[in-house]
DNA sequence: GTGAAAGCGCTAACAT
DNA sequence: ATGTTAGCGCTTTCAC
């Protein structure tokens, strides 16, 4: 059967004929809004479910609502972000929302044009998980829809935040190599150098938290930070620098588990043993973290969790636009598996 | 700054007003359309530039095109669908197009929701990746919008679609393995039961690949698949139950990437070396086969390519709706690592 | 080549 | 509680 014309799409007005009422009646329905006698919502969700009416979200959105949540992740690769997505979809999908992601790619022109689209589609609501815009931009979008960002330090008037405690993460890691005795107690960092960036990302204050963690140690003669990128390539690359210092260090803390993975990628192909030779530890308890042959010391930041939270917050947002921004923050635990051990 | 009160959007009567010409010219402008001069066309573009326009996708959604193409992942946690999705992206941004994902968590409800929520919003095209609903349901959704079905082989008048050789690649593991030697080479399969998915889903057609590729290597007494899930746990169980057999592999074709990661760890937990003992080999060259303390063999079906094909073939249609339907299959390729060798 | 006007499907404001 | 009506911002006839 080659493309029947498109049937016409089954309107309100169709639906309020069948069942003998007006489309406001319908609408009022629809949106379980006020002013529906129990009688006429039996008729109108009989007639709905009859032809197989379907709201067309474009026509809403040029009035009212869309139901639709716009979640804008930076990355499809780092599985951190599928949790976090997962939470998300477990809350909206109660609320009878819908979901839709764009790719935020990691980049600043990808982000707007993410987020601008986001609007011209009249969603009602966006999240924003850890973006990498600036300030201004991110203000000028919570200016115009609800919106929640997720994994990013800066708070706001405009929006609310869920993030976890990347200070306590990286403090956590920090303590535990010290504790099983390690001094030389290296980092690999995403490379950042705008300031705002540098006092709101996640990886950023995680480089900070490694500092101040070491210092609390007593340990700032041993800092060393291979300034990289949160990818795989990065800690493969932050690694052979590291492995090149007078003095190698004997434990490394990754920021991310997929910067870990590039690290013991790098220290197999020298001949390292982990964690015999070197200690590591990543960041995210991803699913690649609990993976055996890997096995690797990890800091869950409860991105399951995060993204319930941001979910609600959105609702709470879009049911109440002028209430308070709220700002939560999550405090990680460390996950102990066999990449870490005594010098 | 609380909440400033949503400033009015610019519209095309502002950019008409702004540029002394009528709604319809700009329109025109905005879609390339014919009937509009250079002249006119240059004062639009510099009322839009000015007034910073951005046309309502809501709105267009009414009457026209959105310029958007949804595309359904199955699964956000397979890396595979990430270079499905760059490859996508890709051409879509040099098309001028937006791209919109929605989770389809590898369900039949959940991906009739994302496909029917995509056409709700008026989406230009839908790009579905290894779709696991019924060809019924398919069909429904192409012969209301234009459609391209990645993965999966089922072909149809109604949709064009982009799908890998599986019975190729199956061929090229199991042909890889008995040339080193291996005679008990076993399978892990996606349990799949029913008739139009067994012939259709990637994951059959690897399985069918398999047997054939045994048969045809006259190792038919040795067939011997594990019945679970792509997934990790999948990997891992199925492992666990081809351990107990009287004669154990001596080696294991996962059928993705992500089982044979499952794979070795129940191996490492059994105390089995890899490839000493058992070899392994798994499908999609995904990064984590290429991740150093594993080191896969695996099949590379070219996710990004597949994506870019995706992505020509939707946007030729939104072009053409008329054309006949186009099936591509591309020929995947054995990335040989260390996972497997001699017995 | 250009513009006026109708209308896409819905919701909100306003009757009744 | 129910219905009537005026748009939302755009594209599409259809005049000129």
């Amino acid at each position: 059967m080659p493309k029947p014309a498109a049937a016409r799409r089954v309107t309100i007005i169709d639906v309020a004929r069948h069942a003998n009422v007006s489309t406001t009646a319908v609408s009022k329905v629809l949106r379980n809004a006020y002013g529906a006698s129990p009688d006429m919502r039996a008729k109108v969700r009989k007639a709905i479910a009859e032809l197989g009416y379907r709201p067309h979200a474009s026509a809403r959105g040029m009035r009212g609502q869309t139901y639709t949540i716009g979640v804008m992740l930076p990355s499809i690769r780092n599985p951190f972000f599928a949790d976090v997505l997962d939470g998300i979809a477990e809350l909206l999908d109660d609320a009878g929302y819908q979901l839709l992601m764009g790719p935020g790619s990691n980049g600043e022109t990808a982000e707007a044009r993410v987020t601008e689209n986001m609007i011209d589609h009249s969603m009602d609501g966006l999240i924003l998980v850890a973006p990498v815009s600036s300030r201004r931009h991110l203000e000028h979008v919570a200016a115009r829809v609800p919106t929640v960002i997720v994994g990013r330090h800066g708070r706001s008037a405009g929006h609310d935040s869920v993030a976890d405690d990347d200070l306590a993460g990286a403090a956590l890691v920090v303590n535990h190599l010290a504790d099983l005795g390690h001094r030389r107690i290296a980092h690999i960092e995403h490379h950042e150098r705008d300031r705002e960036r540098l006092a709101e990302m996640p990886n950023a204050v995680r480089a900070e938290g490694y500092r101040q963690a070491m210092h609390a140690r007593g340990l700032d003669e041993y800092v060393d930070i291979a300034s990289t990128t949160y990818t795989r390539e990065g800690g493969y690359l932050g690694t052979k620098q590291l492995l090149t210092r007078l003095h190698p260090p004997t434990a490394i803390f990754a920021g991310a588990d997929i910067v870990a993975m590039g690290a013991m990628q790098a220290l197999a192909e020298a001949g390292h043993t982990v964690p015999g030779d070197i200690a590591v530890a990543g960041y995210d308890n991803t699913m690649f973290a609990d993976f055996a042959p890997v096995g690797l010391t990890s800091v869950d930041q409860g991105g399951r969790q995060m993204g319930r939270n941001a979910a609600r917050l959105i609702l709470d947002r879009i049911a109440d636009p002028a209430r308070p921004a709220t700002h939560m923050t999550l405090t990680p635990t460390l996950v102990v598996r066999r990449t870490t051990a005594a010098p």
